[in-house]
DNA sequence: TGAAAATTGATAATAATTAACAATTTCTTA
DNA sequence: TAAGAAATTGTTAATTATTATCAATTTTCA
């Protein structure tokens, strides 16, 4: 009872790097407050939080490069980043292979990701390192330029790459979506790579929160009709929704 | 004032680790505990502090209590690669282009590389993010299999990509030593990536602290003579230093 | 020099944390 | 299995830390 909500407290902490203790007790409504302290407390005696004024963090965190870019924008959204990453999660089985990318959705669903042996190809950094804690996962960094600020690869010669390798499964998201536009991104080397990427799976999963809809990037990589499953947060919009379930797309 | 007064409380805070405000207090007791206050707040936005109730601990010294494999590994011998990468950072001029390695003694460089228009080819990733704090450095990263560890990639297909690659630089380091095995490693693949890059590079620096003396790995890379500057630490010996200069190397 | 901006200090208002104790649950072991 | 001990939890009150506010002071720079 207590060993195992303590324990998802650290999870918890790990993966959202900072938390109030009102958002937990949204996560724990059934107990109270002064519980999660104590729990936080015995966190902290074990050296794996800090408490901060108004909740903690996760010592992992604060590891990781203080102040990059990076991190900061991870918060953006986060609370439907990662309940889509948790979905996205459950649907990757044992023995499979597949294609991720850099950006923050995926960073979540990288923390998210089940100890199973799988293969996973990326050009995220960040992503590929975060699965490299994972015992059965094995990963594979697609090489290039570095893009800083989403610590993801791209390079013209991922093409030739593409070639001899081979993956089911595609889980990547947008930067931005409109039903005529499609799926988009900021930069165009990125968008060839999220495209190439999608037309080498079998199946390509598209994680998409509700605040990309209705925004336009320069470089579309994706249509509607080209995904197979739309992964998403509560807030979509059952219009959009039914949109996406005319053209056959699972949407959850 | 303000100035001189914050960089003191990071410096204290740095060494000490932790401090309360009521001790803060006591090191500077002509300003008020508001002002110090307001100092904290700065140092958190810098990201350089964490405000905990009571006062304030140095994200340095959180940093430090690793549970990570590769950040316990980048502690051995701590002192002598930082040393080793400072003397290798004075060797680094704008405009190059230069490969480097995914090992801890890189990983020190990658701190120590000053911002400069540089571009930087690795097979790290914890390098290539480091490195991708700089503004002015551009970073690529080889692609390929992460090799867990070391956090590094690996990949036959690294050859075909040198192909088209140009750096007059390489900077790397050797997990082990001895004057007739020469320069060594524990991984094939790596071993070959290291022989590819010294090979294609104009000139080759070597890290090597003196820990890795006479030890022997499976796979080796660079010959003594294959070398063209020796960084190191000061308890290198003093007859091995001889044996190198003996070839018309730069011991330093 | 003199006005604007930045820094500082004192106090009040707010919010978070801890302390204390009773109520509940879980664990022993007789 | 039932009584008692130990651990866990919740409620309220007390304490403490933090933030907000505004006036006073210092610094900046035109």
């Amino acid at each position: 009872m207590k060993r195992e909500r303590i324990e998802e407290i650290a999870d918890l902490l790990n993966k959202r790097g900072r938390l109030t203790l009102e958002q937990l007790d949204d996560f724990f409504p059934n107990v109270s407050q002064m519980t999660l302290r104590r729990d936080l407390l015995q966190l902290e005696q074990q050296g794996r939080i800090i408490r901060v004024r108004g909740g903690a963090m996760s010592v992992k965190e604060v590891q990781k490069v203080s102040g990059e870019p990076y991190a900061k924008k991870s918060a953006s959204n986060a609370d439907a980043k990662l309940r889509i990453a948790q979905k996205a999660s459950n649907l990757i089985d044992a023995g499979c292979s597949l294609f991720m990318d850099g950006g923050t959705t995926a960073m979540c669903l990288a923390k998210e990701m089940p100890d199973i042996d799988v293969h996973v190809f990326t050009n995220g950094l960040a992503v590929a390192i975060e699965l490299s804690q994972k015992k059965n996962v094995s990963v594979t960094v697609l090489g290039g330029q570095v893009i800083k600020d989403n610590l993801s690869t791209a390079s013209p010669v991922a093409k030739d790459y593409f070639e001899n390798t081979n993956f089911e499964l595609a889980i990547i998201s947008a930067s931005a979506f409109t039903p005529d536009i499609g799926f988009s991104c900021g930069s165009m080397i990125e968008a060839d790579l999220l495209k190439m990427a999608r037309q080498k799976a079998k199946t390509l999963y598209m994680m998409l929160d509700s605040s990309k809809i209705g925004k336009i990037m320069p470089h579309t990589f994706a249509r509607l009709e080209d995904i197979d499953v739309l992964i998403t947060d509560d807030d979509f919009p059952n219009d959009m929704k039914e949109l996406f379930r005319q053209k056959n797309i699972v949407v959850m």
